[in-house]
DNA sequence: TACTTCTTGTGAACCATTTCACATGACTCC
DNA sequence: GGAGTCATGTGAAATGGTTCACAAGAAGTA
């Protein structure tokens, strides 16, 4: 009925792929698919059937023998997973370039993720508005995170002040923060901090065209 | 003289730690530090120092014992390693939300990706300038991309079309894609294709909220 | 030069993740 | 309902990544 807890640790690359799951999962519903193979959906995703097995059996048998997975079941019982199946109540700081794009950004309401409120410290930014958000003061960021019941904070501000915003927001009660600034920030260990690098990947790339890396595992 | 090739695959995680090692070589050599210990790096970046050894001993030995790494010297290894010690040439397909945003995104070019081209396919947009460069329509790609000597390429459309728009940019000849569209693209297998998956961050931290899982794991 | 301290570079040991392989169950078709 | 096919779920094996532990080199001190 509720949601399996996964007892052992579960590594972050199996969660990565759920994500991954859900999205195609999404799509073959779309498709009006019944049922996917643990087949179809690894080629999908350019996996091994028996990865997308094992991750599943994480958290419980969805699948049928001979059959596969319900697409529509399995698409519920990796949101509950996820935890997306709720609606999140987000804040965004830094309304720059960055942080404009995100306001706009579907993709994140489309999996829960509600921005509701905008801080900036600028005071030509502050009392603008963006997608009918009016922009607040970071200066009432406590007040504010609280009166409005947010649980999770986008960080988009520069890095050089980042570390000083994201004390605010630790202040504020906030536990699930999404770095977009290229630095390390230090938060208490209760406090769930991810860093979205837009660097990487692109490091990445140059350092595979340098040294032919292959594209791919081969198959 | 020239970079030490890899000959033994190396792993995406170890290219990723490099990017974080180059990023925080930069900000020690600002903070006027001649040498740094793989202690102090492995703290800074919260991993233990025989990883931070270990991922730099696959490209060769840049320290001295008793004594660390030179922070210029090693900063230069890795910008070699990375294959950013040269300028790319970048095209951004789709000047959106999230286009319009990297355009003016400071990292890419302080790390040597130049977006020098820009196309779109809407004619609102075709010849409308953003950080002075004139938007160009996506319909001259080839050509455009040909003349320019473009090597990378960003792709930040819908994920409706971006199928099409890949095949096009795969057509022009260019090797390495960064597609922050959430689908699955198909490329041949002599291209270098990477994902930016915004809202999977997002998700990994609504997974560990609802799960309680350890936000680190413990030193 | 002998002694101490510091820290690298690296095989070996350890641990985690992925893949294999197969028993099991579901469905279909004669 | 027996035979054939398909595809899950999962221990066990294989692979890959991380950490340990230590020999060895560098610098400082006396």
């Amino acid at each position: 009925m509720s949601a399996t807890i996964a007892r052992k640790r579960i590594s972050e690359s199996t969660i990565h792929r759920l994500s991954l799951y859900y999205r195609t999962l999404s799509l073959l519903e779309k498709e009006n698919y019944e049922t996917v193979s643990s087949k179809e959906l690894a080629k999908r995703e350019k996996l091994t059937p028996a990865q997308v097995r094992k991750d599943l059996s994480f958290f419980g048998s969805f699948g049928t023998r001979g059959l596969g997975y319900n697409v529509n079941e399995l698409k519920l019982k990796i949101e509950s997973i996820l935890g997306i199946d709720r609606e999140w109540r987000v804040a965004l700081i830094g309304v720059g370039n960055i942080g404009s794009a995100l306001v706009s950004y579907k993709e994140f309401a489309r999996q829960g993720f509600h921005i509701i409120k905008l801080f900036d410290n600028d005071q030509r930014k502050i009392g603008s508005n963006h997608k009918g958000i009016v922009v607040s003061d970071i200066k009432d960021l406590e007040k504010e995170v609280k009166e409005a019941n947010i649980s999770m904070v986008i960080l988009a501000v520069p890095a050089t002040v980042s570390q000083y915003i994201v004390d605010d927001v630790v202040k504020a009660g906030v536990t699930a923060i999404l770095n977009f600034a290229p630095v390390n920030l230090r938060v208490p260990p209760f406090v769930h901090l991810r860093n979205e690098n837009m660097s990487m990947e692109l490091e990445y790339l140059s350092f595979a065209m340098v040294n032919n890396h292959a594209p791919k595992k081969p198959k």
